[in-house]
DNA sequence: TCGATATTTCTAAAAACATAGAAATATAAA
DNA sequence: TTTATATTTCTATGTTTTTAGAAATATCGA
């Protein structure tokens, strides 16, 4: 089952997005409190731009790892647990 | 615990290892197949030059995933089972 | 509508990474 | 000791990635 292609292109994605000291800290930050929006999270970062914690935030989502939530300006964010159980239940102990 | 500094960068460490096509291969060769070694895994990837690999090989290891034993010339590969469990499950499912 | 705030997209520069050839090292076998 | 095989290190090159400023888009509230 962890051969499936399509999983196996999933699993690279989604520890490509992991493997980066910034991104890893944004996905624990998330699995601490839920519902962050972007700039709560750039407020527990020192010193990321706007657009470079976006271009994370993407990365973290178009691998399926974070859900989001839309609230009028706000984007609300989230781990996807399904995901994090499957590929990386370390963001989760 | 999954703040702890030092185990970040490790999870760091495991999960850039594991987010790169020939790399994961590698790693899912080696949870189906234990002591491999250098040249049975060049056989069983399609082209890849044995310096590549050798580097390859190494994030692997740095990073505590792989574990590694000598045997004369040759140096036989098998996935550190503890760390596995820990980081990424995902390579034994 | 206007102004403020949240977020993204565009663009460009610097840093990190994957790759492989060639030379080097290590061990074994003849 | 010579030869062959396994693996690493050195070096260089092209590609990808990270980063952030500036401009763009979207939504809210006055």
């Amino acid at each position: 089952m962890a051969e499936d292609n399509a999983d196996v292109r999933q699993a690279v994605k989604v520890y490509k997005a992991l493997g980066e000291p910034t991104r890893l800290r944004i996905a624990l930050l998330l699995t601490e409190e839920r519902n962050l929006c972007c700039s709560d999270i750039a407020g527990k970062l020192e010193s990321v731009a706007g657009s470079t914690l976006s271009h994370h935030l993407k990365q973290l989502t178009d691998c399926g790892l974070l859900n989001l939530r839309k609230d009028g300006t706000y984007i609300y964010y989230s781990v996807d647990r399904e995901m994090a159980e499957k590929y990386a239940p370390y963001l989760l102990a």
